[in-house]
DNA sequence: CATTAAGCGAGACGGTACGTCTCGTCTTATC
DNA sequence: GATAAGACGAGACGTACCGTCTCGCTTAATG
């Protein structure tokens, strides 16, 4: 979330930059969101705190920064979720790979604090949804559109709902707690939401419906 | 969140505490959770501020005993979900009547303030659990339970689950873009968890798995 | 300095009183004046605030009142400076006596604590006088007077002046320093008070006055 | 009393500086050193607190520079006590301007509070001694050394003695009353100590001693 | 090839809120 | 009715950061 576009060729100190991330990064991690300071980021990563002030509108903004340096710095974009057919074991692989994601707290401790400051200031909001959300949201998509395609899931279906409903109990329970579902829940889920809550009450759903 | 049991004959000044929940509520309405301090708090309720520090240990305490008063004190905590017989019409009846809620700013940026309040502090967390999450799921489960005793459900149905599928995805967009989902959304929603993303595709589903 | 004149048979509790007073003169040896605290005086004598403001109207007036009790507890006020027929002895005993008193922490610190209040407190400076200083003064005037009688003084000097010129100077360099002057200090002192600044220079003197 | 020596070129804000000492000698004087806050003298100054803790250990040492700026802010230092080569009148001139000034509240009571602050931080008293004591007494015993040279005063006189006759009664008499004494005794002060207790007692004098 | 202007590390500044401490008053229960 | 206990409204304490603002210094581009 930069301050100016970084078109044309700004003089901006691209060694200041990746210190001050790094630094909002670990220092995230080691004291929480709340106690995440401007001073602080900038003592550690050795930087005068107006750098800080000059590139980014606030410490929620670095922090959504930093999180998509350490989480993108790599793929570029280009992931997938896994398709082997079997759409069930799938997703049930995916949403175990989350949860074992969110178990690690070098992701799962700043990533909670890129929540607060996402729940605090609706313009980094935003800027959230489309630089983290939007695209993974079109990689589950993509991935029950080839389950669709396959035959496997009605065509009128709605991919926005199903993706929520898949993803979004898991993030709500991570939310809440403090710590993710277990590998039987997310089993227990994904079986739920594939055959839905009547699914063995055709006669009595049939009869009252 | 009392700080001690309320046990026996405490000194407490029972008006004292009112005007701080109620001066907590109106003040995080008005200026959010990250501008609520302490002090504008004890300020406006017209109270020394160890007053507060006395019988509570953090803002979000406050905050949590603050909300929890405005929103039961009414009711003893003897409500229940409607219950035509009608699963379906009902479930959509009471998230229709939660998305209405959340577009409410006066609860909807209380409990927005207790949300960030609950990511960042776990020991409010477990309170919160306690004492507004679980009795919430409980009710949900509850008319779940009748629909089980109905036949509308099946008897082997994960409630826990099936709760989270209904509400999770609610609570989720909420969080995620301070907007609650529409009417249509919602009525998709229940309609896709009652009959399962498969439900309509049958023949390949027994076909590929 | 009693806030209520102690006449009549007043049902004040003389247990609370004396244990006021001695943990009021214990902790101003620990801790100092400026971090004496009512509060404090109060938990250490195992009383209630309330009983402490019930009967003195100020910490000072306490600390007058505890200090009289220490230094004049056995002494009913009946003490003499010593008369040996040797003014010039007598008095360097009497000063080299003072500044050993004011070498011992136990008296100094409170006596200290006792200055800071009244320099602080006009009527507590009031009380101060007519309680400690007159009487320690009109002891010091009966010896001087003494002297005037066995013509060792001139019947006209001003006798107020002549104690000011004996312990002013002592007084004033212990509050300035902490520390009270040496034994040689006080000798010389008596000297010069005695015999005058110009004592050896009569010719010069008479030359030019 | 600075934190830090003023050498080299610091960053310190010479305005921010005037204007806190100006509110300090302002406050000490409508309020008095025990109801003198620092926050008081953030506000009145216009400055931030931090600006008052950076610089200055304490509100005594705040003092003693804003006492120091208003009394030899003009004069550097140079100044000398008169000599008219009458020692005895100009002692009389020399103390009775003194007790002048000690009748104006202006400077009498920010001078009580110094003497306050003093007695209290015995750091704060080698600071004072150093910087407003030992400038003023070598002046006084310049002009008595003077009279030495002159052969008004014996050459073995020990003029710290001598300097504490004159002026310590004074300051005692100020001090434990609030009220400097009169142009009479400062008159009977000067003349006793030039001539000494025993001065019109020689014969007495000589025979008992 | 200066010159000049931006970015930079540093940190003082005017502020605000923190959580603690103590003040002096008030209330409650005990003796 | 005096007492021990302690909650209360009030507000200062000294600390920690905020976001802004100079300072010199370095560094790349432009004239």
């Amino acid at each position: 979330m930069p301050a100016r576009p970084e078109t044309g060729h700004s003089r901006r100190n691209p060694a200041s930059r990746k210190a001050i991330l790094d630094a909002a990064f670990e220092l995230v991690a080691e004291v929480g969101y709340s106690k995440l300071g401007i001073e602080a980021i900038a003592a550690r990563a050795g930087v005068g705190k107006q750098t800080i002030y000059r590139w980014w509108p606030s410490k929620g903004a670095v922090l959504l920064d930093a999180y998509l340096a350490r989480t993108q710095g790599d793929a570029g974009g280009e992931a997938a979720l896994p398709d082997s057919g079997d759409l069930r074991a799938d997703l049930i692989a995916v949403l175990q790979a989350t949860v074992a994601e969110l178990r690690d707290p070098t992701f799962a401790v700043p990533l909670r604090a890129l929540t607060v400051a996402v729940l605090e200031d609706p313009e980094l909001a935003a800027e959230y949804e489309h630089r983290l959300d939007t695209p993974m949201r079109e990689m589950k998509k993509a991935r029950l559109r080839a389950a669709q395609n396959a035959g496997q899931l009605p065509d009128d279906l709605d991919l926005d709902v199903a993706v929520d409903l898949l993803f979004a109990p898991v993030a709500q329970k991570w939310s809440a707690t403090g710590e993710p579902p277990s590998d039987d829940y997310v089993r227990t889920l994904v079986e739920t939401v594939l055959d839905g809550l009547t699914r063995s009450a055709e006669g009595v759903r049939s009869a009252s419906m």
